[in-house]
This record gives C-alpha cells, sequence and structure tokens, in this order.
RNA sequence: GGCGGCGUAGCUCAGUGGCAAGAGCACGCGGCUCAUACCCGCGGAGUCUAGGGUUCGAAUCCCUACGCCGCCA
C-alpha cells in the first residue's frame, strides 16, 4: 500500500464559507476516505489563503487588524468543515510562519534557478482580482470584466517569473501524461492556451504589505498566488521537515474549481519545474454548481444555505446529494426539489428501508444474526455482486466519477430489496421447516449490509457506522477493503442493535393528480407579480382582422389612454359582443406586431381546444382601474 | 472572431458504428404486506435538434444550419 496526498485549494478569506468551497472539499474528504479504506497512508489538507492588497482591504473596512480579520473566518472554515465531517489531516494557513518561511525558500529556490528577474510591469490594475487586464479585456466602461469596478494604471518595479521558459516543457509533460489535467476538456483548454505562447508573470508587489516579504527585497512582498500555491509543499515539511514531505510530494491529486485552473496547471508546474520539484500527479477542475438553472449569488440571494441543508436533513444526506446527483467534472444544478428526490428515494426508500426491514425480520424472528444454515436460489448471485460492487465502486472512486460509483452501490441496495421480495423470508419464517432458510436469507441481507457500510463509508461516515451499530457490529470503522474480499465475514451470533430509521422520509404535501398536467413551472414572488400591470379595459371598438379566423383588433379605453389591442379570440366573440364590456389588459406587455397591426398589450383569457373565455369584470369599474 | 463541448423518454442524464435505444425520477396497472404509504413486477412513452453525406448498417463518423455552454482574443 502506498502514500496518498490530496489538496483542495486554500480559500480565500475575502468571504465565508461557501458551497462552492464545501463542494471540493467534500469530494477531497470522499477521496481521502477511501484511500484509507484502501490501505494508503492518506495526507489530506484543506487551509486558507490569507494575504494580498484584497484582505488589507477587508480587514479595515471591518475595523481589525489583518490577522484578527484573518482568524475569524479562519474558524468559520474550521467549524464549517467540522460541521461537514471533514477528516483533513491539516489545516494551513499562509499566515502560518511555517509556510511563509517555506515561501520565501522556495522563491529562493527559483532564483538560484536563475528564474526571477526584475522588471517593469505598468498596466490596468484590479485589486479584487489582484492581476492585470490588457486594455481590450476591459468592459465598455473600462472597468474590471470580473467586478465592473475602475482599474487602477498601475506602474511598477516586480519581480517576474521566467514562466515562457517552461512551455515547451509543460506542453511535453502534458502530452505524455493524458492523466495530468482532468477532465479532457480542461486538459485541452490548457493545451491551447499553451500553443498560443505565454508571457512571464510578475511575482511581486510593491504596494503590497501583507503578505510574505521577497527574501532578495524586502520592499517587495511576493504575490499571493506564488505564495497560496506553496501551501502544497509547505504543509508537508518543505525546508523544515525533509522526512515528511519526501513522503508525501508529489500530490497524488489537487483538486480545484475550473476557475483557477491556469494557476494549477501552468504557472504551479512551471515554478515546480525551476525548483527542481516533481510535479503533482493529477490536477482534476470540477464544474460550477447553479440554483434553479441560475448563477449563485450572494447579493441576488440566490444561494444554496449549507448550515440550513445540515440542520435539517443532517450531513451525509448533504453530502450524498452533491456527490450523486452531478457529474463531477461538469457544471450541476441545485434545486431543492431534486435534494427532496434523491432524499426520499435514494436514502429513504432504498437505503433507509432495506436495513430497517431486514433488522426488523432478523428481530422478530432471531435474537441475533442468524446462522446462513441453508443456501437457496438467489443466494450466490447476491454474493458475486456484492464482491463486483465493491470493485466498481471503487474503481469509479479512483476516477472520480463520484456519481457512477454511488449508482453502482444503489443498484446492489435495490438487489437486496429484491431479494427480499423474490424470496419472502417472513413466510418461511413462519414455519418450523423453512425457518433456517429464512434465517440464511436475513443474514445475506445482513452482510450485504455490512458491504454497504463500508462502501458508503467515504461518502456518509455517520450512516456507516449508524448502519454497523444496527446489523451487530461496533460503532466505528474497525475495517477496510480487504473485508469485501470475501462474503460471509460478519458473525452469526452476534447481537443486533434497537432499529432506528436512518433517514425519516421528508413529506412533501401533494396536490392530488390533476387531470390535464399541467406543466410545472418555477413559483414566482409577490415582487415578479407585482411587474404585471393588469388593468381594467373597457373596449371601445372591435373588428375583425381581415384574412384571419382568430384574431379581433380591438380599441380599449384604460382610463388614460386608448390601446389597440390584437386578441386571438373571434373564434369565440363576434366584435359586436364585445364592445361595451370591460375586460382585462396586460398594459406594460412590450408591443408587438401582429398580422402588421400594432398590439399594444394581451386581453387575458382562458383557453382550451373548444375555445376560449375572455375575462370579463362582472361589474362597473372605472378603465385604467389597478388589477391585482 | 478563433478553438472546443453539448443538444437522446415529461424531468435529470447514460449510451461513441451492429441484436427491436437505456437508467433513475414522474405517471398508469398489478402483486406483496417484513418494512419509513415502503418494496417487487409489468406498462405507456423518444422523427436520438434539423438537413445532407460516408457505410451492408449511424444517436454514434463527416459536412452544413439552428440553439445553449466553456476557454481564448
Amino acid at each position: 500500500m502506498g502514500k496518498f496526498y490530496v489538496t483542495t485549494p486554500i480559500y480565500y478569506v475575502n468571504a465565508p464559507p461557501h458551497i462552492g468551497h464545501a463542494y471540493t472539499t467534500m469530494a477531497a474528504d470522499v477521496v481521502a476516505r477511501h484511500r484509507r479504506l484502501a490501505g494508503d497512508d492518506v495526507f489530506f489538507l484543506t487551509g486558507t489563503d490569507e494575504h494580498g492588497q484584497n484582505i488589507e482591504r477587508i480587514a479595515k473596512e471591518h475595523g481589525m487588524p489583518e490577522q484578527k480579520y484573518c482568524d475569524m473566518i479562519a474558524a468559520e472554515f474550521k467549524r464549517m468543515w467540522g460541521k461537514l465531517n471533514i477528516s483533513n489531516d491539516y489545516f494551513i494557513r499562509t499566515t502560518d510562519e511555517r509556510h511563509m518561511r517555506a515561501v520565501q525558500k522556495f522563491f529562493r529556490a527559483i532564483y538560484e534557478a536563475g528564474d526571477i528577474y526584475k522588471g517593469h510591469y505598468e498596466g490596468w490594475y484590479c485589486v479584487r482580482c489582484e492581476r492585470f487586464y490588457d486594455e481590450d479585456e476591459l468592459d465598455e466602461d473600462k472597468n474590471c470584466p470580473i467586478h465592473g469596478l475602475p482599474v487602477e494604471w498601475v506602474k511598477e518595479e516586480n519581480y517576474f517569473f521566467a514562466l515562457s521558459k517552461y512551455r515547451d516543457r509543460l506542453l511535453k509533460h502534458i502530452e505524455e501524461n493524458p492523466d495530468f489535467i482532468q477532465p479532457e476538456s480542461r486538459r485541452n483548454e490548457v493545451l491551447s492556451l499553451l500553443e498560443e505562447g505565454l508571457e512571464d508573470v510578475s511575482i511581486s508587489r510593491s504596494t503590497v504589505k501583507w503578505g510574505v516579504p521577497v527574501p532578495i527585497d524586502p520592499s517587495q512582498t511576493i504575490y499571493v498566488w506564488m505564495d497560496a500555491l506553496c501551501n502544497y509543499i509547505s504543509a508537508i515539511g518543505y525546508g523544515d521537515d525533509e522526512e515528511t514531505f519526501k513522503r508525501y510530494w508529489p500530490a497524488d491529486l489537487h483538486l480545484i474549481g475550473k476557475e483557477i485552473l491556469r494557476f494549477h496547471a501552468i504557472m504551479w508546474p512551471a515554478m515546480l519545474m525551476s525548483a527542481g520539484l516533481p510535479l503533482p500527479r493529477r490536477i482534476f477542475a470540477h464544474g460550477w454548481l447553479t440554483k434553479e438553472g441560475k448563477k449563485l449569488s450572494k447579493t441576488t440571494g440566490n444561494i444554496i444555505d449549507i448550515d440550513g441543508l445540515v440542520e435539517r436533513f443532517g450531513v451525509d444526506p448533504v453530502r450524498y446529494f452533491f456527490l450523486r446527483e452531478f457529474s463531477f467534472g461538469k457544471d450541476g444544478d441545485y434545486t431543492d426539489q431534486a435534494f427532496i428526490t434523491r432524499y426520499n428515494a435514494d436514502l429513504a426508500n432504498d437505503l433507509g428501508n432495506l436495513l430497517n426491514r431486514t433488522l426488523g425480520l432478523a428481530r422478530k424472528h432471531f435474537d441475533s444474526v442468524p446462522h446462513p444454515s441453508r443456501p437457496g436460489e438467489h443466494d450466490d448471485e447476491i454474493r458475486d455482486m456484492a464482491i463486483e460492487t465493491h470493485r466498481l465502486s471503487a474503481e469509479k472512486l479512483d476516477r472520480l466519477a463520484f456519481d457512477e460509483a454511488l449508482e453502482t452501490i444503489w443498484n446492489f441496495v435495490r438487489r437486496l430489496n429484491k431479494y427480499i421480495q423474490q424470496t419472502e423470508p417472513w413466510r418461511l419464517a413462519a414455519e418450523e421447516g423453512t425457518r433456517d432458510r429464512a434465517g440464511t436469507i436475513i443474514y445475506n441481507c445482513l452482510e450485504g449490509l455490512r458491504f454497504i457500510s463500508v462502501m458508503i463509508y467515504p461518502f456518509m461516515p455517520e450512516t456507516s457506522l449508524k448502519i454497523r451499530e444496527q446489523i451487530g457490529l461496533r460503532g466505528e470503522m474497525d475495517e477496510d477493503y480487504s473485508s469485501l474480499e470475501s462474503w460471509g465475514r460478519l458473525k452469526p451470533g452476534l447481537p443486533l442493535g434497537e432499529p432506528k430509521p436512518l433517514f425519516p422520509r421528508i413529506k412533501v404535501e401533494r396536490a392530488t393528480p390533476q387531470p390535464t398536467k399541467p406543466k410545472e413551472e418555477a413559483m414566482i414572488t409577490i415582487e415578479d407579480f407585482r411587474k404585471l400591470d393588469l388593468r381594467a379595459a373597457k373596449v371601445l371598438e372591435a373588428e375583425r382582422v381581415e384574412g384571419t379566423d382568430r384574431l379581433l383588433k380591438l380599441v380599449v379605453d384604460i382610463g388614460t389612454e386608448r390601446r389597440q389591442v390584437v386578441a386571438g379570440i373571434a373564434q369565440s366573440y363576434s366584435p359586436e359582443e364585445l364592445v361595451g364590456k370591460t375586460l382585462v389588459l396586460v398594459a406594460n406587455l412590450k408591443p408587438a406586431k401582429i398580422r402588421g397591426i400594432e398590439s399594444q398589450g394581451m386581453i387575458l383569457a382562458a383557453e382550451s381546444k373548444e375555445g376560449c373565455a375572455v375575462v370579463i369584470l362582472d361589474r362597473d369599474i372605472p378603465p385604467g382601474t389597478r388589477v391585482r
């Protein structure tokens, strides 16, 4: 068994943790737990990125010293990871003294390799992004394209890293190592960037104080990205604990979000090459999440509230959902509906109920784990499938195909439910002659649940232990994958635990099925509704639109003005019968031309195949009165 | 503007040349009653975005169009 070093990015403390951070970190945790079960010596690292001009500014806004502000946010991250049951082995902060010394050492190594030189830089600089932009990258108002904030013309003397020098080596490395950057679409992006060529990058700032001083020139501060990337080596003892460093470096997996791909796939490997260090084995950029199809944004309130979800449903369903629902390399859309569906269907109905019914049967007819004394139909298939499921799931996990791994495990969960249905142990147990067969079937289900408890442990550690307690094992993970190599390790005679539902069903009040299937539409808020300007509209004139069967041209009075409207109601209404009636007009609808006639609004009407019915206000009301 | 990806059942997606195109959810019917109104079985449903081409054979390869998305400029 080997070692496995897995990292998340270190998170910038400009804001408290959100789902983006949590998503990466949960995935990393699954990988770490998985590799531990596989027998690896795992080092799982996460942490916070605390330097730079942004932090100087935000700390000031909070009216606190930088370090105090960083301490506060870093504590938030630690709290969140505790809540999500993250098993990181270390939490690094770039303000750690040990880290800062390592950064300086790394800088020096690159300097000594001759790859750092002094140069001038001038250009448009966005403080938020901490990067320069070309003039034509700015938006129309000459603001930063990401933040829309004014950029500054900055001219300064900086130290540069000779990034361009490494282009060819980098290109060659990526070409020769197809798994180095994943998924493939990201790898292609990096390749095309490299094809276009690289420019040297500035790696120091003279105006920033909150950071690591350049060792050869303390008047300058090392660029935050160089500082931050170094966490991957400083955390395991670069320049300080050679033994540990040698043990874990190179990293086996850097998990990142797609927005920081370039730093990880280009700048970081090039700097490592320069410093004479081996490159990480794999960089995996996952996708982004949206909610209800819209970008996540704190300002619009479109957020995924992790604390809320965990408090309401528990940690494990949250971990399960995010890894099951989305394909890790792709973008995904979160909806409350999808969460509840997954929870009820997969967790409550399939797994929760399987455990519950198995335990119910076992305790009703046997006082402990029964002996599998009478093999029968389907038993071999169940055994083979259990072993095969583990093999497949582990292989998918190594590929970071979390969704597929879970799907595979759930096929086995469903198979066990089916097995119970097929063999009907409740009948067999009732008769003396087949009681031992019932015991065997129940044993197989319990043993299947033991397999499941180990296989889902990386995803849902708490649930795994609850299952183990109920099936007679101890409430701790005292096995690893080697215990899944053969069937039948669960000892008959073990006392069974108390049956307790793992996942209480989430009740959703459902309207009784409608006769006609209404299209599911997103809920709107009262604010959305208020956008509609509905008015009482008295029909002054009405005539058919020539050459059409359906259209009427109406002139209506809405108090302040007259409007001409085209409505598709001619098959149900004659012009005469409408004149004088007061209808409802959508008054702020964008005008449109229908059959060449301008329609300044829309008349509300119910429509079916047989015809339509307009909304007529059933007593006198002045034209123009607001309808709501 | 350049490069790349995607468009498959009501929904979310799998399927990259070959038996009558699949899964989960949703829906309908039936069974079971150990179980969290659960589970099991059966079923309906898709011009695989459109058009053209290659091939004995294309959702799958090529070209064009439309739509959506990513990276770069």
